[in-house]
DNA sequence: TTGAAAGCGATACCAG
DNA sequence: CTGGTATCGCTTTCAA
């Protein structure tokens, strides 16, 4: 019976028989590989020419077994279509790149359970190390769960032995946005809420509110309604504006999805942006510069974002000092707000 | 004393303490596990509390090692952050779900080399198959690769032992586009291409062309202008159009970013879209529905696209037969295009 | 520096 | 039906 190729693949030589055909021992192949010890000139290029006169590739099943460890980073992302996590997993997988690591990512879709049991099936599958986006899982979660694996999260303040998490100041940018506005001369300001129970949501929201409050505006419950995150949100929110019949001059959005939608409402309606209606939204997907008008909006630096992750965690899986520069948010300033003289 | 973890995971036992504990054989929790042979009620019952006593979960790396395979499919695909190849990668990860196969995502970003680089990387970590998504491989080189592992493509047409490949009817997704214009009144329809080696993108061109014969139609260099599938190609082609001042009354893109490109210099113009110039795209992204009009657009079911991969590859793998149904192309007809008495 | 040999943890063949 | 045992391919002591 024929030992060949069991289903697939064309598998190649092993250590062992590069190390017969070189006649020396599978160790010292290993070695050579690994750079793990001093290989004398003579052996060392006699492993090389055989390496590739049989175009040996090491079975990385193997080494994982032995060495207990994927060389895989397990990615929790709420949705593989959002541009939002989109963005941060291109950073994560650029700064992965060349490190030997690779990513494997799934999806949570924004509910504890499903992230919970995806992040066992990652554990289940030896990742060296996690990365989380978002989600719904508790902080004390992520801590016990770190006790398993080194996590890396964003989108919450983590902080232990195994386990590191930053968000970026939400507050500060929804307060940026609204102090722009007010600046421009808006005072009637609405406020299209996200998802109550959304941190970043949340956050966007007392900056909202407190902006208004240091700038002396009496905030309206009217001009204050909810949306979701989504586009279709955002267009009901802006119908129900309309028609509690109390006036305004501008809409924040909490994310640019939302802004979309809003936009889309006041188009229906025949209101002009900027003309009529100032619109500024939260995030900055790459459509948002070539929305009709641009979007002014609070830039999240996403890939950055991304890229920080990834470092973090492959420092942190290497037992080195993390030594982050977390990026910030900043004001994109373009052109869907109009000056009020 | 604990076994005292090695380093990271807080391992588990071993399917011998299993069958230690139990008083039965490796072997027969192995078999117990995997459904291979029958097992004894009595046995099977000792098994099934030693293991969840012992909280044991097999060693995915030992069965990788042992099987030869990962149970992971490599996706090559061109762009993180794109809506396009995410709305497949959605589609591949859903039907994935639950079938023991994870997807190992790498991005060639639509260049060969890369491309060919990261597929080697994939089948170094032992995929037992391959998506790829689009990009400039050639056909042949596919072919060569179907050799080492079960090869599934998007994009391209292609049939072999290992390997299969479908794309979708985008000439006849540009006809469906440009009678529809023809249909609504026009005559003056520009098009603004996609990069001139890219097949969908010349089946586009071919559509259009054709549609225009078909009509009586005279083809006019003058509508005809490149852009590059990207927002800005988009705005630069409409900037030529209007400079060259050949009238029209409307733009067909070659995709839904180019249009919206398009739209964003016709605002800068102050033309009005649909009642100055009517647009169409091609791929139906997400935010075509919420763009200002709502984009009239060949809707790709992409969604349904990685679906079908994803069923095809896990079928090919398990060499079952494929029994596709692939996803068809259609017209979304939204708001902007006016039609002209 | 180098080699022999002992596993990593699971699977599957061969007897019984 | 069940147990013993060889094996997957590599890494890593331990001695030399």
């Amino acid at each position: 019976m024929r030992k060949a190729s069991s289903p697939g693949t064309a598998s190649g030589a092993t250590v062992h028989e590069v190390a017969r055909v070189a006649g020396v021992s599978a160790a010292t192949v290993s070695r050579f590989l690994n750079g793990t010890a001093k290989v004398s000139d003579e052996k060392r290029k006699a492993i090389e020419s055989v390496i590739d006169k049989l175009n040996y590739k090491p079975n990385v099943l193997a080494q994982n077994l032995k060495t207990g460890s994927s060389r895989t980073i397990g990615v929790l992302t709420q949705s593989l279509v959002s541009g939002y996590f989109a963005d941060a997993m291109a950073g994560i997988d650029d700064v992965l790149q060349g490190t030997g690591y690779a990513p494997l990512i799934v999806s949570g879709h924004w509910h504890a359970d499903e992230e919970a049991e995806r992040v066992e099936l990652l554990i289940a599958r030896r990742v060296d190390g996690l990365v989380i986006l978002s989600g719904k899982l508790k902080d004390a979660q992520i801590l016990k769960l770190a006790q398993r694996v080194p996590i890396v999260a964003f989108g919450r303040k983590l902080d232990g032995p195994q386990a590191y998490g930053f968000s970026l100041d939400n507050y500060w940018g929804a307060c940026e946005a609204v102090e722009h506005l007010i600046l421009q001369g808006h005072r009637q300001i609405a406020f299209i809420a996200g998802p109550p129970d959304h941190q970043d949501a949340q956050a966007r929201l007392a900056g909202y509110r407190d902006t208004l409050k240091k700038h002396k505006i009496k905030e309206s419950a009217q001009l204050l309604v909810d949306g979701d995150f989504s586009e279709s949100g955002g267009l009901l929110a802006v119908e129900r504006l309309l028609e509690s019949g109390r006036r305004f001059s501008a809409i924040f959005a909490a994310n640019d999805l939302t802004a979309y939608g809003a936009r889309l409402a006041l188009y229906r309606r025949g209101i002009r942006v900027p003309d009529d209606i100032s619109v500024v939204g939260f995030d900055d997907l790459h459509s948002s510069m070539y929305t009709t008008p641009p979007l002014t909006t609070v830039r999240q630096p996403l890939f950055d974002v991304g890229r920080c992750l990834g470092k973090a965690i492959v420092r942190m899986i290497g037992q080195e000092p993390l030594d982050l520069e977390v990026p910030q948010l900043s004001l994109m300033v373009r052109e869907s707000v109009r000056r009020i003289p």
